[in-house]
DNA sequence: ATCATAGTCGTCTGCCTGACGATAAACAGC
DNA sequence: GCTGTTTATCGTCAGGCAGACGACTATGAT
């Protein structure tokens, strides 16, 4: 290899995008925004920008958040940071041809949030929106109608993560308000994978996989029919045993 | 978020750095290089390098790969790309202190390879080596003596990375030569977890897990004892069920 | 021949899972 | 108040998988 030689490197433009995820009326939804300048313009993108000089990945993903949606991130390496989002990295886009002006590295961060009011409009953006994924994805990466860019391919490498995350991690409470029943939890999971699941069967599993869920002490009714016992996410972050996503 | 502006983005340096790992000798071990110059001039490093001009990340990962090793990266997005090692991308590191010169962002490759020769000191790197992973991580990232920038924690990372998904998918395989014996993938994961597996259940495991493993015809004492069958590995990539770790 | 080493096949028991019956506690409408 | 609807919660039962471990097989070493 050649070693680091500070005056012999081709320079990068570094952004991060983000995959907002939350469940908005039984529905996996994203956040996007609507493109105001070229190239691709008018078309709908994931949110993003630069990474700003003495700036940290995860410092610039927590900012552009804040910015695009008024939520505080919650860094899983800093416990007890409230009722912020969960923010992870989720990988680096670079193919030189990503972004058509010049060479944009791109780190991809993928937040799950609990249902939001509608997002405000920020900054420059002109406007954006809360879509679900299956007809964001369905419109192809290609074409006049899909994401910009390659965001339909971050997109679902998000979606993807998000998806086999909640299998054997406590994620899934990350879309829930600070206080939820079983049932919405359930929700959350029959959202996210697009399934029906046996809400007999969930609930022993639930609240039988130790440090999960902790009762919150109340109940609630907002959802219908018999009051459901409220829970905290408890502070396990690995499920054993884990949430096993049906078969085909 | 303010929109892409080719003239107002602060530059950035773009590497890669590898984390490729096998097994020698009943141990995980990682490939270490030797620095030659400041900073951390002696001190041990992950293989890596610039990502030049007109390159995807993944083709610099292959590239440095190949000159440290004369391994030929087999992509698992490109099927049937013969005996290469795996290949995927691990996570990207973007502190601004990482590298106490300029700001660097690299983007961390795990490979996955069979036991190799000595590695020939490609370039450079005047020298290079296997290291157990264990002495690696258990010298820190601090002081005088453990890896030099933020290699130990890069390391770390590509460890567990390894580590989990040999759980669920069929990358164990990619530590074995092209034919093996269930004895040989065992002792692959006796390694890699640092476990004892009970050899007997361990069989029945892997033979039962459908598209794992497909008979290759012949049979080795390469290991003594009774002779045992070889095998190849299966199309599947993703086990069900899952070979899971043992509890602490 | 005997031993040591490794591989392979079975058995048994306990746990987890999916399918599904039954009961409980709220609300809406008559 | 009664009835139907909705959601929550508890129980039961059969099947599958996992860990513990016994038994047997096929090689090389002494």
């Amino acid at each position: 290899m050649s070693p680091y030689d500070p005056s012999a490197y081709p320079p990068f433009a570094v952004t991060v995008d983000l995959v907002v995820l939350t469940v908005r009326r039984h529905a996996l939804c994203a956040l996007v925004v609507r493109r105001g300048e070229q190239p691709f313009q008018g078309r709908w993108a994931l949110p993003g920008g630069f990474v700003r000089d003495e700036e940290d990945l995860a410092a610039a993903a927590a900012r552009e958040l804040s910015e695009e949606t008024g939520l505080c991130a919650h860094d899983p390496a800093m416990p007890g940071a409230g009722n912020g989002a969960h923010l992870e990295q989720l990988a680096t886009y670079g193919d030189p041809k990503r972004d058509p002006r010049m060479r944009v590295v791109s780190v991809a961060h993928l937040v799950l949030a609990p249902d939001l009011p509608a997002p405000r409009a920020g900054g420059d953006a002109n406007s954006a929106r809360w879509a679900p994924v299956d007809e964001l994805l369905a419109l192809g990466d290609e074409g006049s109608a899909g994401l910009a860019f390659d965001h339909a391919q971050i997109l679902a490498d998000g979606v993807e993560r998000a998806r086999s995350k909640i299998e054997y991690s406590s994620l899934a409470t990350a879309f829930c308000p600070p206080e939820f029943t079983v049932g919405e939890l359930r929700r959350v999971y029959e959202a996210v994978w697009g399934v029906a699941l046996d809400p007999r069967n969930f609930h022993r599993k639930v609240t039988g996989t130790p440090g999960f869920l902790v009762p919150a002490g109340g109940t609630t009714t907002r959802q219908g029919g018999r009051p459901a016992q409220l829970f905290r996410a408890g502070g396990a972050t690995l499920l054993n045993p884990p949430m096993l996503r049906p078969e085909v």
